[in-house]
RNA sequence: GCGGGCGUGGCGGAAUUGGUAGACGCAAGGGACUUAAAAUCCCUCGGCCUAUGGCUGUGCGGGUUCGAGUCCCGCCGCCCGCACCA
């Protein structure tokens, strides 16, 4: 039985209490008597060893050690990073926390891998950037206020100090003088300055545009806070509101973000595929139809857009978005369509809506001539299955190849005309019914079409249609659409940057002068109603027009906080500048090398950020329009879940397992009822399967937790916690360190020169060094840290079964192999590795020592073994020379006794060598 | 619906990118030490068989190859992202 560390720790001494060298005494004592052939005396020297073992004083004392290296490295200022260093430089980044209150696995681990890749880097003799900041602006603090009466500001700092201890007591090697949170005032004031700018450069701009607005907390909402068309906090139906909003204009830089992400190839291709159908980009046609009559808001064509002008000739009818400006202007006298437009926005595009929605049209009466088709007319409707912000607003439905278009037509019984054949169906008796086609095929029943290729038919048509010419411009044109929209930033929110604008009756929209700036929240604010305080603050808003002096009020809508996460890691590179950024120093250091984060952010952070620093070049403020040259995603961690009788979900800290022959039980640790264990599922408050780091770290130690998230699962994959994991981890903390602490005896002094030779056993030894140092230098390099660690315990295995040296070149190799263990783990477990680089003897701080070198020469054996296969199938080993010519090894092969067994007398048919890999005999 | 990924022991996962499948860890079983427990150390651990050997085995069925977990074709299953985008 195992408890969970929670009751482990109530119930159980802690093993770090003890001093190492009392343990040592007894246990030379009790060894010494243990010779002495007397029962009496050999009980009285177990009992004295059973009590020091009890006091577990042999293990390593992380809590103790870590603290003492920390404040060592503290204070050596040892990840302090200078600007100006001839080293080259290597900036590894992970994902900012937001200040929530308490770090969580998901943030050890994240931590814990870029920690590793720091320390890595600075070994190689990079002069390593490492900072670290809040993303502090946002919701959460504002919701804290509301229901426990306390300031954001308050409530945000006092986080971030939380926070900031866990973080220290991982060890973690990160330039602290860098630190800062986005709520700083020297922050939120450089971002300011950088707004004025993109404002100057027309890169932010203003217009109307829907949101969602909940009535209840006068707030606009983010789609992701809007459930089941519902306030996510109020449970009011949300409104679809107009407001006057603020936009960065990214939808124009989305060919270059598109172009640009095949440059971007330290990135996960799946990363990259999500940006790219996020920007989606589809080429196609804009073609004007011609009204028959005259539309109500004076128009005589229909712009539609369309990635199929192929299916032109199976068009049947025209279909306009509910927010198309002439179904607005057919519905001023159309009772009938107003009430129908207003339906369609009260359903709204939600998931939900639009998977039950049922295809609905509104028949305005007007008709449109067909393009090509000489007579025919199509019908115009108002459909709620089109929307205003792709294309045109409006479309032509072909039913036969589309089954939107067609699930509409067969409501409203227009004409479904197939135009495109699939491979060898048969024109006569292809018909359309429920299912749309849409697959490759033949064009038929299209006049000038028929036969072609819809590749074909595509430029057909579209060079026919550009030569026509309706009032003076050509029929149709050639474009090409995104699907990526304009960032709204506007957020009516107090917890944010605010948008240093002023609005002034007779000058219009004014920057703040930039000498004026901050535009600073005001502290006395109160929450006691809904909406934005800013707004309702008594002075605040109120001020002087910048340009002409009369009175004027100021912008109260605060940025996105994604504005503040989308130059962060520019900040860093010079955080106390009195400008947002050192032009010069930015360009040193960026774009960041290594940065490491979750895949949730795949689009948003790390679309906005590619924007965002476009937008800066254009300003002057860098010279790069990338900003994560490497980027590497993570997976999250998870944990069993545990129901008791009631469904209620139960913490692993309240509960204890029991496990023997193949069935596990867990019981509540209050009353001992049993509890069902559940599937394994992302950490999350909802589930209680969170395990507190804190805990981990008191119990265990850093190194151990820092290990353990490293160990076992590949990086990018998600991770589970157990309990029996973290023990594996904390047995190896402690093997290392008591191999070290038998090693030592047994070793050279430190600057013992090299022995001339080494036995051949010896040699194997050596062997194993430097074969795991090549390893795990490649594992790190490419971030395979669970690799990395299979390689470490290979090593520790080797050197127990080397055993004590019997020799002075044997001494050496020992020596030789322990420093290189202790070097190589140093990144993922840098107390521990500090620790053991002191027993050794070492003067200097392995924090700021060298990476090994590799001696290539070891890596090559000069006898390998070979496997020898019959078709195909392993049947021999064959030991040989290196550097035997492929003649020696074939002919080795086949005088094998296994083989010769096989061949029985007959002549091999072929005899495949494979030089210092395989040989293969084919019977 | 569209796009992408993944299927290897009881479990997490290795496998030099076509060359010894199951490294390393976890769990399990056995043993040593101990009055006992804990800790530690040693052994076993894909399946089957007539067991110092042999057969079989990487979701299923085919193919290419001297040789396939890896490549190709066709299925099955799971996961993720996007989604009324014309």
């Amino acid at each position: 039985m195992w408890l969970l560390p929670h009751a482990q720790k109530q119930l159980t001494i802690q093993p770090f209490h003890f001093e190492f060298p009392r343990y040592k005494a007894i246990r030379r004592l009790t060894g010494a008597l243990n010779s002495v052939d007397s029962p009496t005396i050999r009980f009285t020297t177990n009992k004295i060893r059973q009590t020091a073992i009890n006091m577990a004083s042999e293990r390593y004392n992380a809590r103790e050690a870590e603290a003492r290296w920390q404040k060592t490295w503290d204070k050596a200022e040892v990840f302090k990073t200078s600007n100006s260093d001839q080293r080259p430089k290597y900036y590894v980044l992970e994902m900012f926390p937001y200040p929530s209150g308490r770090i969580h696995m998901g943030h050890v681990r994240n931590y814990a891998m870029g920690d590793v890749v720091a320390r890595y880097r600075r070994a190689r003799g990079f002069n390593v950037l490492h900072p670290m900041g809040w993303d502090a602006f946002g919701m959460p603090a504002e919701n804290a206020a509301i229901q426990n009466n306390v300031h954001p500001s308050e409530w945000t700092y006092q986080n971030i100090a939380a926070m900031r201890d866990q973080l220290k007591i991982m060890g973690l090697s990160l330039d602290w003088s860098r630190e800062f949170a986005t709520c700083d005032v020297a922050y939120y004031k450089q971002q300011q300055k950088l707004f004025v700018d993109f404002l100057e450069a027309g890169l932010v701009y203003r217009k109307k545009s829907k949101v969602n607005w909940d009535p209840v907390d006068m707030t606009v909402l983010a789609n992701e806070q809007v459930i089941d068309g519902c306030g996510w906090r109020s449970g009011a139906p949300v409104e679809q509101r107009e407001l006057t909003q603020w936009f960065f204009n990214i939808s124009e830089h989305a060919p270059d973000l598109l172009e640009a992400l095949d440059g971007l190839d330290r990135w996960p291709e799946k990363v990259r595929l999500m940006q790219k159908n996020w920007i989606g980009r589809s080429e196609g046609l804009t073609v004007r139809f011609e009204f028959e009559t005259t539309a109500p808001d004076g128009s005589d064509t229909l712009e539609i857009f369309t990635t199929r002008p192929d299916t032109l000739f199976g068009a049947s009818f025209m279909a306009l978005s509910p927010d198309h400006p002439l179904s607005a202007a057919i519905a001023k006298t159309n009772p009938d369509l107003t009430a129908f437009i207003e339906e369609c926005r009260r359903i709204g595009t939600s998931v939900a809506a639009i998977e039950t929605a049922e295809k609905k049209g509104y028949d305005t009466g007007l008709k449109v001539k067909h393009p090509v088709n000489e007579g025919q007319t199509l019908p115009v409707y108002v459909a709620n299955f089109v929307l205003m912000d792709y294309g045109t607003g409006a479309i032509f439905g072909c039913p036969a190849h589309d089954q939107r278009d067609l699930d509409f037509a067969n409501k409203y019984a227009l004409p479904v005309t197939p135009v495109v054949l699939p491979e060898n169906g048969d024109a006569a008796s292809f018909k359309i019914d429920q299912e749309a086609y849409t697959g490759e095929g033949r064009i038929i029943n299209s006049d000038f079409l028929d036969g072609m290729s819809i590749a074909d038919a595509k430029e057909t048509i579209a060079v026919r249609l550009e030569s026509v010419q309706i009032g003076g411009s050509p029929q149709a044109e050639r474009q090409i659409n995104y699907k990526l929209r304009d960032w709204g930033i506007s957020r009516q929110r107090y917890w944010g940057c605010p948008i240093p604008v002023i609005h002034c009756e007779a000058c219009g929209t004014v920057p703040v002068p930039k000498q004026e700036l901050p535009v600073e929240l005001p502290n006395d604010i109160n929450f006691d109603k809904p909406g934005n305080p800013l707004d309702r603050h008594p002075t605040w808003k109120h001020c002087a027009c910048p340009a002409c002096g009369k009175e004027a009020t100021r912008e109260t809508d605060t940025m996105d906080t994604f504005v503040d996460s989308s130059w962060y890691f520019t900040r860093f590179t010079a955080p106390d500048l009195e400008d947002p950024t050192d032009k010069n120093v930015a360009d040193h250091w960026l774009p960041v090398d290594q940065y490491i984060g979750g895949i949730e952010h795949a689009i948003l952070h790390l679309l906005y950020s590619r924007f965002f620093t476009r937008a800066m070049q254009i300003t002057g403020h860098v010279g790069m329009k990338e900003p994560f040259k490497g980027l590497f995603t993570q997976g999250m961690v998870t944990h069993e879940t545990y129901r008791d009788a009631d469904g209620q979900w139960i913490t692993p800290a309240d509960l204890r397992i029991e496990e023997g022959s193949g069935i596990r039980q867990a019981f509540r640790l209050d009353t001992g009822a049993e509890v069902s264990i559940g599937s394994i599922e992302k950490m999350s408050k909802s589930k209680k399967n969170t395990v507190d780091p804190t805990d981990i770290i008191d119990t265990y130690g850093a190194d151990t937790a820092r290990f353990f998230m490293l160990s076992d699962s590949p990086p990018e994959r998600d991770v589970i916690w157990t309990e029996e994991g973290v023990q594996g981890a904390f047995r190896f903390v402690q093997r290392v360190w008591r191999l070290v602490d038998d090693a030592v005896e047994s070793m050279p002094p430190l600057d013992t020169p090299q022995p001339e030779t080494f036995s051949e056993n010896v040699l194997a030894l050596r062997r194993t060094t430097h074969k795991t140092l090549d390893a795990v230098s490649n594992d790190l390099e490419k971030l395979a840290f669970n690799r990395a660690v299979a390689r470490m315990y290979e090593l520790v295995n080797s050197i127990g079964k080397a055993g004590k040296p019997t020799s002075d070149d044997g001494a050496w190799a020992l020596r030789e192999a322990i420093e290189t263990l202790v070097q190589i783990m140093a990144p993922m477990m840098p107390h521990l590795a500090e620790e053991c680089w002191q027993k050794l003897g070492q003067n200097s701080l392995l924090a700021t020592s060298d990476w090994p070198q590799v001696e290539k020469d070891l890596l090559i054996e000069n006898t390998i073994i070979l496997p020898v296969q019959v078709n195909g199938k392993k049947r021999a080993e064959l030991s040989i020379a290196r550097d035997a010519t492929k003649e020696q090894v074939e002919a080795a092969a086949l005088e094998l006794e296994a083989i010769v067994r096989i061949l029985d007398g007959n002549a091999p048919r072929k005899v495949i060598v494979v030089p210092q890999r395989i040989v293969n005999v084919v019977a």
